[in-house]
DNA sequence: AAATAAGATTAATGAAAAGTTAATAAGATG
DNA sequence: CATCTTATTAACTTTTCATTAATCTTATTT
C-alpha cells in the first residue's frame, strides 16, 4: 500500500498530454491533466498536489510565467519543467525560478516516472514515516530484521527481538555515532539507568555475533553512545 | 560570504575532467578531481565532500559499482551520474542506486553548475540552520566532532569529549584569540580557578595531538586566552 | 634581579561508565 | 505444570577520563 502521489500535468499539446497522463496513471500516480494554463491557479486552489509538471511552450501562456505565479501563491508546491526548447538560457531560467528538474523533449516516459518518483520520495523523506528497510548488509553478515535472522556465509543465527532491533538501529546508521539516549528512546521507550545497563548487555551480545568479520566493530564513545564501524582496516 | 561547496569529480577522461573541474572551480566550488575510481573510497574517508559527480563509463571501474560502494559506506554523501551512454536502462539504474541526477553527455557546463548548485542549496536548506557543523579541517588534520575522531593522513586518534569540544571550539575560531573565560563558560559551564587549571591540561593534550603538522600551533596570550594558529609562516 | 603570577607538563586519584558473566523473573509454549 | 526463551537485574571487573596535585617553566611587574 504505497502512497499515491497527486500530480498536476499542464500540457496544451493533446497527444503528448494524453500519452503522459495515461502513462503516469498506469504507474499509480493520481493525475490531473489541464490543457489550459490559465485555469491552473484555480485548480491548485481547490486540489492538493504533490507536484506540478509544466510545459514551457504553451499557446495561451508561457510556462515560466505560470511557474512564477505558482511559486508566488503556492510556494510549497514543487514543480518541474517539460520542454521542446533546449535553449541553454531556458534551462537556467527554469532552475532559477525554482524548478526541481528540467526535462527536454523527446521525453522518455519511463525516465520521467523515475525522476518524478525519486524526487517525490526525497521530498517526503522527512515528513512521511519512511518505509522501513528490512534487509541490512553488515560487513559480510546480512540481517533480516523481520525474521530476526543474522546470516554469515551459510550459517544462520536467530536473534532475539532486542538484539535484532538494536543491530537494525546501528546498521541503519553505520559509521555514525548513535547516542544511547536515542537508541534507548526508540527501542526501549525511555532512557533510564537500568535500560542503559540493559543496552550494555545487548551490545556485548552483538559484539559476539559480529566477531566473525574482523572488519566490523561496535565502538563506544565514552558518555555518548555507540558506533557500528563497517570499514576498518581498508584505509588505515 | 557564501558557503563554498566541496565537490568530488570522478572522471577518467583527462580532457573532460580538466574542463569540468576548472569550470567548477571558476564557479567557486572546491573541486577535487580524481582520475582513478579505485582511489575514491580513500579520498572520501579523508575529505569532506558535499557532492560526488561520477562518470558511469570508466576503464578501471564501473561508476555504478562505485556508487553502490559509496552509498553503502558513506550513505550521507549525495552523488550524481555523468554519462555518455544514454541507454534508458542505465538512467533507471542510476536513479535506483540513489543518484540525485543523471546527466548525459555532451554536458553543458553551465547547466551542470546550475543543477549542482540548486541541488546543494536544496539539500542544505533543512540542515544549515539548526544542525551544527561537525567536520573541521585543521591544517592537515580533520576533526569529526561527532565521533570525536582526529584524523591525520589515515591515522585516526580518539579524542575524549573535553578534548574534542575544546578543539572544536578553537577550530571554529581559527587565528582568533579565544578568551579562556569564554571557553570555560561554553565548555565547562563556569569559569573558576580549578577549571582554568583543567583547561591548561587539555591545551597540553591538544598540542601533543597536533604536533605532526608544524604549521599548526596553539599559542597562549598571557592572561587572556589561546589562539589556534593555522597559517604559520604567513605573518611570522 | 627578585618576586609574583600565569602557564606548561606530567603524574596521581577517584568516580563514573562500560564490559562481562551469571542469576532471576516474566512470558510463552507445549 | 514443566520447560524454554528472553529481557532485566545483579554482581563484579575493567577501562576511561576529568579533575586535582605537584613540579617546573615562562612572563610580568616593580
Amino acid at each position: 500500500m504505497e502512497k499515491k502521489y497527486n500530480i498536476l500535468l499542464v500540457e496544451d499539446d493533446a497527444s503528448l498530454g494524453y500519452l503522459l497522463s495515461e502513462y503516469l496513471k498506469m504507474k499509480n500516480f493520481d493525475v490531473i491533466w489541464e490543457k489550459n494554463p490559465t485555469k491552473v491557479m484555480g485548480l491548485i486552489q481547490s486540489n492538493r498536489f504533490d507536484l506540478a509538471i509544466l510545459d514551457v511552450m504553451m499557446v495561451e501562456m508561457d510556462g515560466f510565467t505560470l511557474a512564477a505565479d505558482i511559486s508566488k501563491k503556492f510556494s510549497n508546491l514543487p514543480f518541474i519543467f517539460l520542454t521542446a526548447r533546449s535553449l541553454k538560457i531556458d534551462v537556467l531560467k527554469g532552475f532559477s525560478l525554482g524548478a526541481l528538474d528540467y526535462l527536454k523533449k523527446p521525453i522518455d516516459e519511463e525516465e520521467l516516472v523515475v525522476r518524478i518518483f525519486t524526487l517525490l520520495e526525497r521530498l517526503n523523506k522527512g515528513t512521511s514515516t519512511d518505509k522501513e528497510k528490512e534487509m541490512f548488509e553488515i560487513g559480510s553478515y546480512r540481517l533480516n530484521s523481520s525474521t530476526q535472522e543474522l546470516i554469515f556465509e551459510s550459517e544462520m543465527t536467530h536473534l532475539t527481538s532486542r538484539e535484532s532491533d538494536l543491530l537494525k538501529y546501528l546498521a541503519s546508521h553505520p559509521n555514525t555515532l548513535c547516542h544511547h539516549k536515542n537508541i534507548l528512546e526508540t527501542i526501549w521507550g525511555n532512557d533510564d539507568y537500568f535500560n542503559r545497563k540493559s543496552l550494555n548487555v545487548f551490545i556485548t551480545h552483538l559484539r559476539k555475533y559480529l566477531a566473525k568479520d574482523p572488519s566490523l566493530k561496535i565502538e563506544n564513545v565514552h558518555g555518548k553512545g555507540f558506533i557500528l564501524k563497517t570499514d576498518l582496516g581498508k584505509n588505515n
